[in-house]
DNA sequence: TAAGATCTTGATAACGCTGTCATTTGCAGT
DNA sequence: ACTGCAAATGACAGCGTTATCAAGATCTTA
C-alpha cells in the first residue's frame, strides 16, 4: 500500500503539465490559469497525491512545523488547553505541531540547551514559548541565535521582535477583589503565585488596586506566598485561616491554590462560603470540581493560544510586518464558593 | 547565524573522509575504524554539525517522528501524562514527537480521515493510539492501509500486529472493592465508565469479582452508568445516595467521577467518609485535591506510555520481532475518603 | 608468502520537491 | 494582422542526506 504513493511527476503526467505547475497549484501560488489549476487538482485527487513533507522541507527550506516548548506544569489542564489552541491554528494553516516539554529543575543552561536541540532536531519554522519559558533569557537567547521566529505566551516584558499574548490578569484580579468587597468582605486575604510568572505580580497588583479603590488598607499579614500549586495553596490557607483575626475571604491567585484553600478550610471545619469565602483564578477544570465550586475569573486559554499561533504563522508567511501583542479579558465566573460574610458589616 | 549551518560535506572535508563515512558515524553504523570515527566526531562537534532532518527523511525514507493520536479527553492529566511518557522515550531514542488531537463528535469516518491526513502530512515512522482510539476500527484500518507501524494504549482486543500496553484494571478494581469490604462495607455501589473504553468493563468485572469472592450478592440497583467525567459521576452519586437503602460506599471507576460523587455527597450533607465512603481509580491529580482526598488505585500512566513507546521504536528499528503486550499493576493508594461504615456490621 | 575472506571507505546516484529564470501564450490596443 | 506587455508555464539545477555497489585496505590461513 505504501509503495503506490503518488509523486509530483505522476500528477504532472496525468494533468499534462510540468511538475512546477503542480507545485504551484499545491502551494496555492498565483498565476495559474483556472482551467489548469482545476485539471491539476483533479489529477492530484484521483491519484491521492500528498506532497512529501521531507522533500518540501529540503527544497523549500521550511518544514511547516511549529514547536511548542513548555515546562512540566503545575496544572495539566493549562498546558493541555494551550496545546489544543495551538494545534487548532496549526491545523487550519496546514502546519504540524511538534512538542518539547522542558524539565525544569535543571537550570537555565539546560533549558537553553533543550531549546537549541529542539530547533536543530526538528528545524521547525517557528516556536511558541509557554510561561514561564517565555521569560527565560537562556531560551530566548538560544532561539534568537538560531534565528528562529518565536512567539510568547504571557511574557513579562513583551518585545517587538516576538508576537505575544496575555490575559488581563490585573483587571481580572481587580474585578474579583471588587466582587468580594461588594459582598461585604473587608478582610480579604491573598495568596500569590509563582514569582517566575509575570501573571503573579499582575494579579497581586489587581488585588491591591481593588482594595485601594474602595479605600481599604492593605494588611500585609493577609498576603501569603504560594507557588500556583495545590500544596502551597493548602499551606497558605492553613496559615491564613489560623490567624487570630481571621480573614472572611481568601483570594488565591489561581484555581489550584484556591482548591488547596478550600481543603484547608475543610480541615479546620470552616464552612465555605458560610465561614470563609474563597476565590480562584483561571477557571480551570478544578474550579468546578471542588466543593463548593469556585468563583473565579476565566482565562480564555484556548483562544489565546490559537490567536497567538495565527499571529506567528502570519509572521512566518510574511503577511504581517510588526509583531502583535494581544491581551484577553478574564470575565468573572461566579460560583458557590463566595458569598456575603456571616456578619456583614454593611 | 542560521546561514553558517554546517553540512555533511563540511564535516567530511574537515575530517578528511567522504560524506558517506560521516553518515556512517552519525548513524552509529558498524564497520568504521575507531580512529576514523573519533576524527569525524571531533570534526562534527567542532563545526556544530546537526544532520538536516528533512534531507535525512528524504534520502532515508524515515522521519524519526512518532505520532500520538488522542481524542479530546475528559481528563486532561491523563493525556498529559501519557504525552510525557511518550516524549521521554522518544527523546531517549532521538525521535521527535508529533501530536494529533482528534475531535471526537464527528464520527468514525472523520477520525479515520484525521488519521490518514496525519500520516500523509507528517510521514511519521510510527503512531501511538490512546484509548479509546486504540479500539477505533476506522483509525486502525487507515493506519494499516498506509502501512504505518502502530502501538495501542489500553486496547480492548490486543492484536499481534501492534504493541500494546494496559493497566490491570480488573485486579486493581477488585483490590479496591476488597479494601472497602475489608472496612466492613456491604452495600457498595459502583459507577461505570465510558463504555467505549475497555477499561470500563474490566473495572466493573473486578468489582463483581471482589464481591463474589466474599460471597456478597451483587445488587444491580447499586450499579450506575457514568462516562468517566465529573458531571456523570455527580449525577450517579446523587441518584445512588438518594436510594431508600443507601449504599455505605461508592466506588466510582475513575477519579473524575469519584470527585463528582464526593460533591454529590456534600450536596446531600452526607459526610465523607463518615456517612459514605468513596473510592476512585487512576490516582490522577484530582484524587488528592478533593476533600477528603480519594482512596484510589494508581495507574502508572507515564511508565506505561514510556514503555509502549520504547517497544514501538524497537519494532521500527527492527530490534524486535514480535509485538509486545505489557500489563501494569495498579497499586492501591489509600487516602481519607474511605473508612469503616458508621455501624459496621462486623 | 599468496590467496581468499573480511573490513573500510568512497564515488555517485537517487530521494521528491521548490527556486530561478527563460520561454511561451494570451490579450489589449493600434 | 501586428506589436507590446503581462500572465502562464516549463527546464533544470539544486536542497543535504542515505543507499548501492565497487574498490581498496587489512587480516587470516595454509
Amino acid at each position: 500500500m505504501k509503495s503506490n504513493k503518488a509523486k509530483i511527476t505522476d500528477v504532472a503526467a496525468r494533468a499534462g503539465v510540468s511538475i512546477k505547475t503542480v507545485s504551484r497549484v499545491m502551494n496555492r501560488e498565483a498565476n495559474v490559469r483556472p482551467a489548469t489549476r482545476e485539471r491539476v487538482r483533479q489529477a492530484a485527487t484521483a491519484l491521492g497525491y500528498k506532497p512529501n513533507p521531507a522533500a518540501r522541507g529540503l527544497a523549500g527550506r521550511r518544514t511547516f512545523g511549529i514547536g511548542l516548548l513548555y515546562e512540566n506544569p503545575h496544572e495539566y489542564s493549562y498546558t493541555q488547553r494551550t496545546l489544543e489552541g495551538v494545534f487548532a491554528s496549526c491545523e487550519q494553516a496546514g502546519y504540524t505541531l511538534l512538542l518539547r516539554p522542558c524539565k525544569d529543575g535543571a537550570g537555565e543552561m539546560s533549558r537553553a540547551q533543550a531549546a537549541r536541540d529542539f530547533v536543530d532536531q526538528t528545524r521547525v519554522d517557528g516556536v511558541i514559548l509557554a510561561a514561564p519559558l517565555s521569560d527565560d533569557g537562556g531560551v530566548l537567547g538560544a532561539l534568537r541565535a538560531s534565528d528562529t521566529p518565536t512567539a510568547r505566551i504571557a511574557p513579562g516584558a513583551p518585545d517587538d521582535s516576538c508576537c505575544s499574548v496575555r490575559a488581563n490578569d490585573r483587571d481580572g484580579a481587580r474585578a474579583l477583589t471588587d466582587h468580594l468587597l461588594g459582598l461585604g468582605h473587608r478582610r480579604i486575604a491573598f495568596v500569590t503565585g509563582d514569582p517566575r510568572h509575570d501573571a503573579s505580580a499582575q494579579r497581586l497588583a489587581g488585588y491591591r488596586l481593588g482594595l485601594h479603590a474602595r479605600g481599604i488598607a492593605l494588611d500585609e499579614a493577609l498576603v501569603a506566598q504560594g507557588m500556583f500549586d495545590f500544596e502551597s495553596g493548602q499551606r497558605a490557607g492553613r496559615a491564613l485561616l489560623a490567624l487570630p483575626q481571621r480573614p472572611t475571604a481568601v483570594f488565591a491567585s489561581n484555581d489550584e491554590m484556591a482548591a488547596g484553600v478550600v481543603a484547608a478550610a475543610h480541615d479546620l471545619a470552616l464552612a465555605v462560603p458560610a465561614a470563609v469565602s474563597v476565590a480562584g483564578f483561571d477557571d480551570s477544570p478544578i474550579a468546578s470540581r471542588t466543593w463548593p465550586a469556585l468563583s473565579t475569573a476565566r482565562q480564555p486559554v484556548f483562544e489565546m493560544a490559537a490567536a497567538l499561533t495565527r499571529d506567528l504563522i502570519a509572521q512566518l508567511t510574511g503577511e504581517t510586518e510588526a509583531a502583535r501583542h494581544r491581551v484577553f479579558d478574564c470575565p468573572l465566573v461566579l460560583r458557590a464558593s463566595s458569598a456575603a460574610p456571616r456578619n456583614a458589616e454593611r
